[in-house]
RNA sequence: AGAGUCGCCCGGAUCACCGCGUUACGAAAGUACCGAGGAAAGUCCGGACUCCAAAGAGCAAAGUGGUGGGUAACGCCCACCCGGAGCAAUCCGCGGGAUUAGUGCAACAGAAAGCAAACCGCCUUUUAGAAAUAAAAGGUAAGGGUGAAACGGCGGUGUAAGAGACCACCAGUAAUUGCAGCAAUGCAGUUAGCUAUGUAAACCCCACUUGGAGCAAGACCAUGCAGUUGGCGCUUGAGAGCUGCUCGCUCGAGUCAACGGGUAGGUUGCUUGAAUCUGUAAGUAAUUACAGAUCUAGAUGGAUGGUGAUCCACGACAGGAUCCGGCUUAUAGGGCGACUCUUCUU
């Protein structure tokens, strides 16, 4: 789980985050990564589409994307936005593992596009 | 032992580590407590609460519909009545009014579905014919066939054949009397005319109920902006008071429309309540009264997850968002109690 400041709350940094960042997408879930110069910790949130299934397939989802992203905080810049979309397959998929590689590619990306200014 | 009916309850458990939400303590690190459901769901009823100045009247509209009781209230619950199903326990009912307010409808089939009717059949008379029979006129609702429903039922008298035309018994309707019951209603009797129905989830009539909007209610604090044009008005009253209309009442100097511009962040409401548990008493019961104990989520991009271990039946439906009382729908599996019927044994 994450701490209260690690959590993203305004729309604003949402619609940042998802149209002008980083995207990089598995067979279940996307991952968006926006840098900004603030010098305040990286922050994560979630969009669960309503295709995944009732409301408790959609909590259940994201207390275990929550989770996942936990194990991968420290590896993100600090003042990063990031944002998890679940698709509708994604109640079966393997979380642990594909919400990692989404991550390590996102930021991986990100390191590749700074580099390249 | 088998078959069945009804009611109630549980809804994986325990431990360790890491992590999350509120609250309390603390300077901090942190520590401690508590942390989803029987349906949290559908949002179908009823309330509390908040705002509409106050919540007035009539019509319209909508809802409810056996009787009595319970409740803050209800379309809910309990008991009883009536009708239907079942051998029974028990279950089901959208259960006021269809002579005595009126209008309408009854598909298909059938001769005929509210007043009038004869398709087949039965009977009589006349005519034709040697006869079988045919035709015409009339009588007939007992029989056939149709239908969800066919002009009370069965038997007899009677008759040309028939018919409540008449008789006995039975059923039903209306009026009425007595008894039982708070009542719905039941039981017993008398009289009458001799008697067709369904539909009010058709209009309608009767009785009762209902002002509107909803926690994105409402209150407070921040942040921010820019006006222009047109209409109607300033006590001879524009407009407002968020229901369709009318009346009444109140406020009232600005207001309405179009175009354009701005803000959409936080605090509060927010959880102690028609509360839960236990006991006693009243009541057939729903429920109520009293006493004692307990404090049991309060988030706001929205808290319950991950890993490991043990056990078993290997875990269904499913996640709070102002709060309660109900209803409805979803639900793997398991447990408890009461009752009915059948069979066997003693």
């Amino acid at each position: 789980m994450l701490a209260k400041s690690a959590r993203l709350t305004e729309s604003g940094d949402f619609a940042r985050a998802t149209k002008s960042g980083i995207r990089y997408s598995s067979t279940n879930f996307v991952g968006y990564l926006y840098l900004t110069e603030l010098a305040q910790p990286a922050r994560a949130g979630l969009i669960i589409s309503k295709a995944v299934g009732s409301s408790v397939a959609r909590h259940r989802l994201a207390r275990k994307i929550r989770h996942c992203i936990r194990d991968h905080y420290a590896q993100l810049p600090t003042g990063s936005l990031l944002v998890i979309r679940g698709l509708n397959k994604s109640a079966e998929a393997d979380c642990a593992s594909e919400i990692s590689t989404v991550i390590s590619n996102v930021i991986r990306k990100s390191k590749e596009r700074a580099a390249s200014k």
